[in-house]
RNA sequence: GGCUGGAUGGCAGAGUGGCUAUGCACCGGAUUGCAAAUCCGUUCACCCCGGUUCGACUCCGGGUCCAGCCUCCA
């Protein structure tokens, strides 16, 4: 039994779809005006280990992340940029693509643009304005009436009166509530605009996902999904806008995950703090960015450190090691795949499941080569549950041999490494101990190191 | 101030009313020409105060501290 925590009911909850045998997702992706960081990559990797894993349960998928392509913050930086808007986020997009794939995350079902379903957005509101739930304000901008909707604040545990009281809510004169929320705002010059029945504009940035997850999903579906910090206003107004727009309960199960964190501080964009995925994924192996992602609970916070990536990489590195010595060619152990499953099935426990594929490739390492036989079942679990996380997945000597980018020019290549080891291997065979630890020290400064076995030496970078 | 969530061994990170999590690091041993890797073994833990219980890290109450949200944010 699959159970996930809906952050709606603050529990766990069995899993039912709509329809037997299918879930729709709806995960809100990037705002694309800029590269992605790890806070973006655990998105990516949390919902892509999600669809992989509803896919290994026999459900088929329908996984829809959009793309946010117009907003305040893409307008900005086109501009002083001096680039057009779809430049800009054409860029970023492609960008994203490169990071996600690297992460080894596979493409969404349906990757809808915001820019490209603003019909249905301006449908939506002249729903809204027809019944009531929305006004025009004197400046032209069309508001959400939040008054209008009696489940405001149920998703996120608020009481509007309580938000009304906090003095942060910023007050702003056209609105006549300062929680209600803009749905489109009214054209400015130089700014991108479209025709509506309500006066030319662009829409505000909620209304997108409404418009796009019930295009792609129907008006209501399983499993919505996104950070944390979106809960706040941004499902909260979906759930307004799409319940009050369609007459439906808007979604089943909300799905939030944690932030990532550096020295205890979330990282973000407004603070600074962020690393982009490709800054790391330059330093380490963009497996070993997932494993770290995994290897804590998605709800949980992460803290980023190279401390953290570094035990992230000696454990893929004892993983793949440990796959090297042994063919996988015989069918996984069913004890083992049920306390997989039964990991995973408890709210996606990705560190549950990782413990039990260490507890495997510890069996491989005790039997080691001396009995492939005895070794291969748990070889095979490995790469079973390996292939559902989409971890250890790649030749253990393109892993193991993998450098990182900004080292590449001061290491030496394959061939003479494969070369020194020959000339060592010469310096141990007539007894030149000297020489033979010489050439290893020299490998050693270079990040290769070498590990001498019965059937010869082998190396490694990670 | 309001609302969420959390506090586990040196670090990371699961879990359970009584029984080894797991990985990294450390220490001792095996192995090795010496290493590395691997194996064996040892050490290290459940924020504080009450309560329930034969027994609580695990349940209940109170407290302290931390993070996030309340404004754009994955």
């Amino acid at each position: 039994m699959l159970t996930i925590y809906d952050s709606a009911a603050r529990a766990k909850r069995e899993f039912n779809p709509i329809r037997p045998g299918q879930v729709g997702i709806y995960v809100c992706g990037m705002t694309v005006y800029d590269r992605c960081h790890i806070g973006h990559a655990r998105v990516l990797v949390v919902f892509d280990m999600v669809v992989r894993y509803l896919k290994e349960r026999g459900f088929s998928v329908d996984y829809i992340r959009n793309i946010t392509d117009i907003d305040d913050k893409i307008i900005q930086r086109a501009a002083e940029n001096a680039e057009t808007i779809e430049s800009l986020t054409n860029r970023f997009i492609d960008l994203m693509h490169r990071d996600a794939e690297a992460l080894g995350c596979l493409p969404p079902s349906a990757e809808p643009r915001a820019t490209e379903s603003v019909e249905t957005m301006i449908e939506m509101i002249d729903t809204l304005l027809e019944r009531g739930n929305a006004y025009r304000a004197d400046n032209g901008d069309v508001y959400f009436d939040v008054s209008t909707f009696e489940r405001y604040g149920v998703l996120s545990g608020r009481d509007p009166e309580d938000l009304r009281a906090g003095a942060r809510v910023a007050v702003d004169e056209v609105k006549d509530d300062p929680l209600d929320f803009v749905l489109w705002k009214h054209a400015k010059p130089g700014e991108p605009q479209w025709d509506a029945p309500f006066g030319p504009g662009r829409p505000g940035w909620h209304i997108e996902c409404s418009a796009m997850s019930t295009e792609a999903l129907g008006t209501t579906f399983d499993i919505h999904g996104g950070g944390a910090d979106l809960m706040f206003p941004h499902h909260e107004n979906e759930i307004a806008q799409s319940e009050c727009a369609t007459g439906c309960h808007f979604v089943n199960y909300w799905m939030h995950n944690g932030f990532v964190r550096i020295d205890d501080e979330k990282m973000s964009k407004s603070l600074g703090n962020f690393f982009t995925i490709e800054d790391v994924t330059q330093r380490y192996h963009p497996e070993v960015v997932r494993l770290f992602i995994l290897s804590s609970h998605y709800r949980s916070p992460l803290n980023y450190s190279d401390q953290n990536l570094d035990a992230a990489q000696a454990s893929l590195s004892r993983w793949y090691s440990a796959l090297k010595k042994v063919p996988a060619n015989v069918e996984p152990i069913p004890e083992v795949m049920d306390a997989f499953h039964e990991a995973m099935d408890d709210d996606f426990n990705t560190p549950k499941a990782i413990a039990l594929i260490h507890e495997q490739l510890h069996h491989i390492h005790k039997v080691g080569e001396d009995d492939n036989q005895a070794a291969a079942p748990h070889a095979a679990s490995v790469n079973a549950m390996g292939a559902i996380l989409n971890i250890g997945q790649l030749d253990p000597d393109v892993f193991l041999h993998w450098s990182a980018e900004g080292e590449r020019e001061d290491t030496l290549d394959d061939a003479d490494i494969n070369q020194m080891i020959a000339q060592r291997a010469e310096a141990r065979a007539s007894g030149n101990f000297a020489e033979s630890d010489r050439i290893r020290d020299e490998l050693l400064e270079n990040g290769v190191t070498l590990e001498d076995g019965p059937h010869g030496t082998t190396w490694r970078r990670q």
